[in-house]
DNA sequence: ATTAGTTAGCGTATCTTATACGTTAACTTT
DNA sequence: AAAGTTAACGTATAAGATACGCTAACTAAT
């Protein structure tokens, strides 16, 4: 999404590795792109959703304007993780005609400074997004890629699997109120492994910033989980300050 | 340090928040620089190791040479911490003026990549940093910076003291051989915390990747220690690959 | 020479946390 | 009413963290 109607700082850009989490898959936010490809002929395929700063764009908030204009929401849990500058990371002469004339400029050298986002996954940002070309997409099953976004990408999943690990973020990817299984599901999704589930819970429950609702689940073919939901105010409170070290 | 012999990209910099240990304290790298303040007088003060990239330089290159050019060392280790490009980051009068002397450009905005790097600080390397006006300075007495370089020191302290703590990075502080009491206190400095002598010592010689030497201290009034050295080779071959998560 | 002062380096006892796995509870479908 | 499924609690054991006692080996002071 490149913008035509302001004046953009053709150096610096911002890209956005989006994940989101449905039916007990890990998703992508990707973007469809009309192109030319070497021969000239007419081509699609897709591209992470980024933009080049405009003037006196804050870096994050560029990044966070490009959210909003792609899914309407505009408080999204979103991080630097990278900044990636080789010179040559833009090598196809496609990319780079493309580049030149979406923005009508002479495009040299693009540094981009990539973000991670963590969105829950509803109707209505779906909707929104698909107006803008937008489509969520299995991370298993991301197909070939503008410029280097795949290896964006693989940094971006490094970077997710690590803070998960370390932060509780994965609450980001669900909605207000989850089951407990529904989250022991996405940390097996994202981390790739299998959870002991009565470990899971006791691990998560020990520490109180999950609270219980008064709401189970209703139709399902077995005994009904409460839902929870995550409290991040306690969480900040008593987060533990490790001293030591862990390697 | 500015390259006037080359043609730089003037949107994009570089700067390394540099770290050093010596005599039992933590050190940072800056160098004394000569400017205008605003009415015009001649003033000194302190800026961190950094430079604008050349224009078909890869940012990590930039970062290397510069801190090449500045210790003469050229396999240090440097990872880029943050991406900073707040329009106002740059909101001094003066330091404004500086660039646009320094570089013979029109300078308006600059982006910069932060690294932060860790070196042994040796009689010849810092020898070499003093010719280039570089010095070491104990990280509690920092006075007061040019830029926003204040800010990227505190941000790259916080990322030391979190890859202390999750990586063996402290290593590259010390000389090749060191006794476990010198990494002991390393630690304690870095992380600002007490830690048990023997505990650390069980804890640290439990993976066995710290390999003891057949060489005591010499002339200390006391029961000599062993030195050591950190065998990289051994911790990339058994770092432990935990699933699960710690929050 | 002997003693005092200092840090190195090993060991043990206890508390906390991780892991493995057994069992009953509560719902729907057949 | 029985079968299938997942929720949710509990227990036993292994691994790791923490607290702290003690002897060893050196120099400096007496």
């Amino acid at each position: 999404m490149i913008s035509l109607g302001r004046t953009i700082n053709p150096h610096i850009s911002v890209d956005c590795v989006v994940f989101g989490f449905s039916t007990n898959q890990l998703k992508i936010l990707l973007i469809e792109r009309e192109y030319r490809d070497d021969s000239g002929k007419q081509a699609r395929d897709h591209k992470l959703p980024g933009d080049f700063i405009t003037l006196n764009e804050d870096l994050d908030l560029a990044a966070v304007r490009t959210l909003e204009e792609l899914t309407g929401l505009n408080s999204i849990y979103l991080h630097q993780f990278a900044f990636i500058g080789q010179p040559e990371r833009i090598w196809k002469k496609s990319d780079m005609d493309w580049l030149n004339t979406t923005t009508g400029m002479e495009i040299q050298r693009v540094v981009t400074a990539a973000y991670f986002a963590l969105i829950n996954i509803t109707e209505s940002n779906s909707d929104f997004a698909i107006k803008n070309n937008a489509s969520w997409i299995d991370i298993k099953e991301v197909p070939a890629l503008a410029f280097d976004h795949r290896n964006i990408i693989d940094r971006g999943l490094a970077h997710l699997q690590k803070s998960l690990r370390n932060e509780p973020i994965g609450f980001e990817l669900l909605p207000e109120k989850f089951t407990i299984r529904e989250l022991q599901s996405l940390y097996e999704v994202i981390l790739d492994c299998n959870l002991d589930n009565r470990n899971f819970r006791k691990k998560i429950l020990k520490s109180n910033y999950l609270i219980q609702l008064d709401e189970k689940q209703i139709g399902v073919a077995h005994k009904p989980a409460f839902y929870y939901r995550f409290d991040k105010h306690i969480y900040n409170k008593q987060k533990k300050e490790y001293l030591g070290f862990n390697f």
